[in-house]
DNA sequence: TTGTAGGCGTTATCAA
DNA sequence: TTGATAACGCCTACAA
């Protein structure tokens, strides 16, 4: 029980057991058949001196770690930081350890981090590319690394997939807001290049033209100055043809426009029909609450490890895509549009914050 | 240029360079001194085959890995969110990989998965320990892993840790309600027993005490069920000595009290003054918005860095402590608290959420 | 069924 | 300054 204070290796339990270090290795991996009395003794000599077989010298031996890296954009959205909680704890389950890298939705770090990543000769990778990552890409596929890559699909599909259907999401969300009888609604995205984001855009613009109603569609992007945003979105909401919809492309967008529009002293759905991609925990707790787009992130995990444990086991399978349903959850956010909108809004600080 | 399919190792290298895997090993580390003809020999013949060390056998020889452990209680906070982020970053520019463990508050899922950790041999951890995490620390002790404890000082302190002033902000925040005329406060807390809570809850107490005033401190635990604690909150605020003030522990604490409330037909601070600590990105929009305690997350992420790497240079200098001050930022959410507060408030839902 | 020994890719010691 | 070589701890083919 007392805890030695250097290393006890595997030929100490040999040495304990008074067995061979093969035998201690096949009891422990199961590798092979061995005698119920010398099983015992060694399994008794490995709980006596606390074994714990050294990773570095089985993956060195086994020509592969028991690490899988977690390659996201960032810790700050809903969806990653829920991804991230899940997946350690369903790779620890399994007997392994994730190690966390954050690409900041830059390709180039993206690449400079999986290489260093793969000199630990990895078990798997679990990636949420950047926008640019197709160098990223091609290194993990040269490399022969079991890959499963979430969230957005490449170009190319050479990798088991789990993703979103970003179309018919957003198609339901259009529909939602014609429902309602809004006609002019504004996407506000943040990384317009990103797959994720051209799939929205697409099926925004697509929807839309094909209600057959006189509608418009209009992205913007949200940016990096907050203030800035603030003033182009106060712009486009004081025209006359002002859009009745908004629609924002993940958490963080979501937190600017509200903060943009708490700034105006807009109200929602008074003012403004309000919807975000992604589930923020604070989306109902602003009020009115936040209509959102909930992606199943515990079914992502869980699929995302499913299919990279099958690639583990059979490395030349043909890549699989699965395609989850994302669900509306409409709340207050979203009214009905008054008259035909196209009277003006007063905006109080509009000026103040346009500076 | 071209990438090699099978892996390329130090005696590659050596051969393609015409020098022994010595020199090769040399010229990477810096280890003697090797002629300036040979080095560029060895540098090209490395960039030529695109050669990257194997961590594994590194690791091994070495005695220890690249990759830092990174033990935190979840991903759902805003403080351990924001410190993933930000000690991957610093961690990755250190030439270190993150290794992530999430201990969901759970002190026997925290010790098993900082032993699996240990097998890995760590170069270094950094911890945010759960509420009895005794046997972790003795664990980490005894392998005489470096080690830097977060936010949540032991008992004993045999480790260097970074932690935040818990008594002077609570009894910041105990005088900020007692200015506005507020006598009677409620503290809502997750975990009672752990040092952090306890810190907060005795100068919650003692500062209150230490007023001269006639105030009462109470305290309430949130518990794990959402109506339930709904239930307890309104069981609270109706009794005619009700409290004026309410203080969240943490980010959860304070979602699920703005939910209570809501749920309630309460508005703040109308009908009751809140306070949350930790710094969520939704304070400000929340309406009115709410005061927080924040965490210098930045500060503590770099200095604990510091610390580590310190600690990994010289494993037997003397522990150190670093004690930050939180930051109160007071918004709307606190009023002056109206009369004398005796007055009872009418709570239109409470009967439907107190089942 | 069990033991022996070679090798995984590095680093570091010891001669040259 | 350089090269050969012995570990590091483990797994497994091969021999017994």
């Amino acid at each position: 029980m007392a805890a030695p204070e250097t290393k006890v290796t595997i030929l100490d339990v040999a040495r304990h057991a008074g067995v061979s270090v093969g035998t201690v290795s096949y009891v422990l991996n199961g590798t092979k058949n061995v005698s119920e009395a010398r099983r015992r003794l060694v399994l008794a000599a490995v709980s006596e001196l606390n074994y714990v077989p050294n990773r570095l010298a089985q993956g060195l031996r086994r020509g592969q770690s028991r690490l899988v890296g977690v390659c996201l954009p960032n810790m700050a959205s809903a969806l990653f930081a829920g991804l991230a909680d899940l997946l350690e704890g369903i790779a620890a389950r399994s007997g392994f350890e994730v190690v966390q890298v954050l690409s900041q939705q830059d390709p180039e770090l993206e690449y400079r981090r999986l290489s260093a990543l793969l000199a630990h000769r990895l078990a798997g990778l679990l990636l949420v590319p950047s926008a640019r990552s197709g160098a990223s890409l091609d290194l993990v596929m040269r490399e022969g690394l079991p890959t499963v890559i979430l969230d957005r699909t490449p170009t190319q599909q050479r990798f088991d997939e789990i993703i979103i259907d970003n179309r018919a999401a957003m198609q339901d969300a259009v529909a939602r807001f014609v429902a309602l009888g809004h006609r002019r609604l504004l996407f506000i995205v943040s990384y317009p290049h990103l797959i994720t984001t051209r799939q929205r855009i697409e099926a925004f613009r697509h929807t839309a033209r094909a209600s057959g109603l006189r509608m418009s569609a209009e992205v913007m992007q949200r940016g990096d100055d907050a203030a800035d945003f603030a003033a182009r979105l106060a712009a486009q909401l004081c025209r006359p043809d002002r859009p009745t919809g908004l629609i924002a492309s993940n958490t963080r967008v979501g937190l600017w426009m509200i903060r943009a529009l708490q700034a105006l002293g807009l109200a929602w759905p008074r003012d403004v029909s309000l919807l975000a991609f992604e589930h923020p925990d604070w989306a109902d707790i602003v009020q009115p609450p936040l209509s959102v787009i909930e992606h199943p992130t515990a079914e992502m995990a869980t699929l995302a490890w499913e299919m990279l444990a099958r690639r583990m086991r059979e490395p030349a399978a043909p890549p699989r895509r699965i395609e989850l349903q994302a669900t509306l959850v409409q709340r207050a956010s979203m009214g009905c549009c008054a008259a035909d909108g196209h009277e003006t809004i007063p905006i109080p600080h509009a000026e103040v914050e346009a500076t």
